[in-house]
Formats: structure tokens, sequence, C-alpha cells
RNA sequence: UCCUUCUUAGCUCAGUUGGUUAGAGCAUCUGACUGUUAAUCAGAGGGUCGCUGGUUCAAGUCCAGCAGAGGGAGCCA
């Protein structure tokens, strides 16, 4: 074939004028269907780079007919021909083909993949080839555009991207069951005089898990660098079947120095507004897609949340505005207990029609290291709460004074022992500070509209489910 | 982990009060068509009804166990 530069489909598509009607140009992709007759082939071509595909136009006379028998749906070929303005609907430009090669053919009885839709659950079970499907493209192009998304916010705002560890070898980060990281013999592993496995032959002389959040260490970097984020994977072990857990998932942390728990709202709400406005600037194509195929109101949704002031109140009141509804639900509403996801929804989706920051939860519900209200029963928590998806982010002001947080870690039986490089914190040169974990795949679930976090992920990890 | 629904062709699904040889659309294959848009039209092939056991003259259909999936709940991001 001639030696000619790839043209990737988006810009053939996007810059046809600069390319000029009438030049050659080489596209290459995946061949999505097929059709026509003995006189003239439609070929429809993806590569990724947009949702859109090309049409290629050839007449199979021209061609090989072994070689053209082998462009089915799923093949993969590179196309040298002429962009010429399209003279049927639908497109602007086509390409009128001259040589074409196949890289790579797909047997059509059984590429399980065909031009009618597929169910989501169906494509779960082929997650080797969902990425080549509309959907998946346009939800892995989002997923893309909003990492970057979120890398550019936090440095076009003075954060620095701190790299905390995924193995880590402390238990108390107290955000669930783990998964053990050891290169001892799981059949005969060494034992101490009491009969329990022995972590101090282990590889790091201790007993080590993958990561539940790298708050923590986030917080010794924020006290140093002032304004800090992490963006990394994170690992729960809980066996947790709904469409809003994964056991392996990413996961956004800043951590600010000199923040407290309003500062840290107004970052969440502007850092939430910032993405979603990022992506109606960036991902319309895909967006437009999504919101004709699966979620009529997705655009709007978006376009409300960037528009709108989320609703900021506390817990307490929270708890009464649910107490005196009249709603019917199936668990009582109680202070001192959680709210179940039935409650935030009505909040969020009934009561005030917004997202919804609710603040100064009871500490018996919160983890060890969140301030202490003067008012003795409530620390300086904050969830924000989305519709469709519950807890999009939790987060809160953090305890800066050692002996309030020494004291909470014996109330909760967390052995100093264990932390006492985050103890440290607060004993030389502590600074009042607040940060908030943000669930990355959550965030793009209400990006796309889409229902299961199983779709959201390229290769998802759930219990019993490790395959890919 | 609990509650609940589901599992029939490659995919999405029908299948009546249990009754002969298991149905459709799409996909695939063959043929027709000189510009199609998830092309259209005609024809053909394609099934161990999730697995195991039971009830019955007879089970896709009823019962039990197991496996897998969906939805809801809990844990949370």
């Amino acid at each position: 074939m001639d030696k000619l530069k790839r043209t990737t489909v988006a810009s053939a598509l996007r810059d046809w004028e600069s390319i000029g009607i009438g030049n050659s140009i080489n596209l290459k992709g995946w061949v999505r269907t097929r059709r026509g007759n003995k006189n003239v082939t439609f070929i429809a071509l993806n590569d990724g780079s947009i949702i859109h595909n090309i049409q290629i136009v050839a007449n199979p006379a021209d061609f090989n007919e072994e070689m053209f028998r082998l462009i089915t749906t799923g093949s993969c070929i590179s196309v040298i021909g002429e962009l010429v303005e399209s003279p049927g609907q639908g497109q602007a430009v086509e390409l009128i083909a001259r040589e074409i090669e196949v890289y790579g053919s797909a047997d059509p009885e059984t590429y399980p993949l065909q031009k009618k839709g597929h169910s989501l659950e169906f494509l779960r079970e082929i997650a080797h080839l969902r990425p080549r499907t509309n959907t998946f493209g346009a939800v892995l192009r989002i997923r893309h555009a909003m990492s970057f998304a979120i890398h550019k916010y936090f440095n076009d705002n003075g954060f620095y991207y701190l790299h905390t560890p995924i193995i880590t070898g402390s238990d108390a980060e107290g955000a669930g069951a783990m998964f053990r990281v050891t290169t001892l013999d799981p059949v005969n592993p060494p034992l101490t005089e009491t009969g329990e496995v022995d972590y101090s032959h282990d590889f790091f002389g201790k007993a080590t898990n993958l990561t539940v959040s790298g708050q923590l260490e986030g917080e010794l970097g924020a006290m140093a660098l002032s304004k800090i984020y992490t963006f990394g994977p994170t690992f729960r072990a809980e066996n947790s079947n709904t469409p809003r857990h994964l056991a392996e998932f990413w996961m956004i942390e800043p951590e600010v120095a000199f923040y407290d728990i309003h500062d840290n709202m107004d970052l969440a709400e502007d850092f939430l507004k910032y993405l979603v406005n990022y992506a109606l600037e960036h991902c319309m194509d895909d967006l437009e897609f999504l919101n004709k195929m699966y979620d009529h109101e997705l655009i709007d949704r978006l376009r409300f949340a960037t528009e709108n002031d989320f609703k900021r109140l506390t817990y307490t009141e929270a708890v009464e505005i649910l107490m005196t509804s009249g709603q019917k639900f199936v668990y009582k509403v109680d202070w001192g207990t959680d709210l179940q996801s039935e409650h935030e929804r009505y909040l969020v989706e009934k009561h005030f029609k917004r997202p919804v920051i609710l603040t100064d939860y009871p500490s018996t519900i919160k983890a060890f290291y969140m301030k202490q209200n003067e008012d003795g029963k409530t620390v300086r928590a904050m969830d924000v709460l989305f519709p469709r998806i519950g807890e999009i982010i939790g987060g809160s002001q953090r305890e800066e004074n050692y002996q309030k947080l020494v004291n909470r870690c014996r109330e909760v039986e967390i052995p100093e022992k264990d932390i006492w490089w985050y103890l440290d914190t607060r004993k030389y040169g502590t600074a009042p500070h607040a940060g908030f974990g943000l669930g990355f795949e959550r965030l793009i679930l209400f990006i796309t509209g889409m229902a299961n976090i199983r779709d959201v992920i390229p290769f998802p990890r759930t219990p019993q489910n490790a395959e890919f």
C-alpha cells in the first residue's frame, strides 16, 4: 500500500475542509456494518476516535473477491481512498475506497457483536469486546475526559498530585474489609507460638493490605504542601452486590490545610460543577448519544446541576424534615442512626429536587478522625448526595487537636501504635484542615446517565467476578 | 450477606389449565436489487428449554436443591 499517514475518523469528519475534498487519506478501523449490492458496497467504519462512523464506499468489482468477503462486522481494515462530499443523506463526507487491506477478519458466525443493540447485561459477559460498541466508546471517552479534567482543575487551582501508597500496613483506616497482600505460602504459612499466621515473616515484615483510602497519607501531604489531591485505585473487600459498588474503583481525595467545613463544601460544589461543565463542553457528541439511547433527561439534568446551588443543611435539620414529611418510610427516621437510601433519595429527589450537602452528623456513625463539634454529639462531616446515585462525596473537617483525636482513638479502640505517624501531624505544627473523597465511577454514572457502575469502568471487579 | 424476579436459537423474547414434531423478530448463510443509512425483499440452516433430582401415562410448563444474572436492601465512594 501507499505510504500515507493514518488519519483518524474524528479528524476526517471534523477537519475535512482543511484536509481538502478530493485528497487521498488512509483510514484504519473496525467495521460496524456493511451493506449494498453487486455494484456498490457501503462500509461503516469506526476507530474509536469519535462516536460517529465514516462511510466507506467501494465498488466490489475493483477488489479481490476473497479479500472483499472478509470485510464483515467486527473485522479490522485499512482503507486508502479519496475524501469526497457525500451525495447521500446522513453524512457530510465519505471515502471512495481505492485500496483496502484487511488486518483482521471476524467470523460472522461467531463474532458476538451484531449490528443490532445488545443488552448491557450481555455486554458485561463480553467485556473484552464491548469497548467496540457505541455505548462503551462514549462512556470510555467521557471517562478519559473526566480524568483529564480532574487533574486540570486541581493543577489550575494550586493543588499538588500526591501519590499515596496502594499497599498499606495500617488496619486503622476504618473504611471496611480489606484485601490481604502477602507472599506467604497459603498452604503452609509460618505460624506463631499461638498458632496464628506469623506475618513478621511476610514480605514487609508485617500484615499488609490494599488501600481502602489514601486519606490518612493525604493529610500528611496537606500538612506540608497545603493543597494536595490523590487520584488512584482503591480496594474494598466488602461483599457488596449493588449497581453502585465495586471491589476495585478509583477515588479522588483532595485534602487542604487551613480549610474548614465550609471551605470544604465550597470546594466540593465548585469541583463537581466544573467537571459537569467540562463534560458539556467537550463530550457533547457522546452525551447526545447517551441522552438519545438511555436517558432522555441526561443533558437537562447535567445543565441543572451546574446552574443551581447545592442545598446545604445539617443532619439534624434533615431528620426534622424527614420526620415531619408525612412520607411513609420502610425504615424509621431517628436522630442518631444513619440515614437510609430511601431517606436520602427523598431529600434529594422529592423535597429539594437538587444535589444536597448534609453536614454535622452524629459522631457515633462517623469516622474517628472527623472534627468534633462543641455540642459533644456531632462531628463536622459532610456527604454530598446526588439524584439517582446517592452519596457521591463523603468528607469532613479533620480533628486537629492531638488530645481529642487520641481520646477518640481510644474510644473506638484504634491502637495508637498503628497510626503514630498520623497522630504526629497533630503533635507537630498541627493545623485545621479538611478534605473529601469522590468516587470516580459514581461521578461517571452521573455524567453518563448509566444505571450500573459495572458499565462505567472497562473491566469491573465485583464479588465472584474478576474475568478479563 | 438478606429479600425478590429471572434463566427457552448467536442476541432479544413468546410459549395457554402439563399433552404429538419448540415459536417470532433480529443476526448468520444463499439469492435479488446501481447510493445504502441498524438498507430492503425472498428463501434456508440453527435448540440437551441453566444443571441435578423428583411428581406424572406425559414436564419448557409442577416441586426441591445447586449455579448464574437482574432489581431492591445493608456496607460505602
